[in-house]
DNA sequence: GTTGTGACGACTT
DNA sequence: AAAGTCGCCACAA
């Protein structure tokens, strides 16, 4: 309807990135590019940025749990979101370190894809 | 229609 | 390690 060029605006994928990160369980992280991968939009972080400045708070996304790659906060280091997004990390029992988050799993050199994930092992 | 910017990422120098 | 460059795409001016 509506929409020239036969395609949507982009909402369809914005809804498929807004289920992605909802998906994210409590006390996990993901990146904005693993966040795009799962919602079938491999190398579109921006448009997963995006996603989450227009996405409405009546989702509830946990926007907290996406961080850009590093893991750091995409935010400029003591900004208010910078600051809430922390907050909310911390809370959800993540350590800060500077701009970088640390965890305890981290620590002795884990691979971010075990600690972002955990092995799956049903090969999806 | 062009340009610049952006809640990014990966590669190259 | 740090900075620069490119890719990718949506949106505002």
């Amino acid at each position: 309807m509506a929409l020239k060029r036969g395609e949507v605006t982009g909402d369809e994928r914005l809804k498929r990135i807004w289920q992605a990160v909802a998906a994210i369980p409590r006390g996990r992280v993901d990146t904005y590019g693993g966040v795009a991968c799962r919602a079938g939009l491999p190398r579109r972080a921006r448009l997963v940025g995006h996603a989450l400045k227009v996405a409405p708070s009546a989702l509830r996304l946990p926007w907290h749990r996406v961080l850009a790659a590093g893991p750091r906060i995409s935010f400029p280091q003591g900004s208010a979101a910078y600051l809430e997004q922390r907050r909310r990390l911390e809370a959800e029992g993540h350590c800060f370190c500077g701009g970088r988050l640390v965890s305890s799993a981290r620590d002795a050199g884990t691979e971010l894809d075990e600690w972002l994930w955990g092995p799956r092992k049903d090969g999806r």
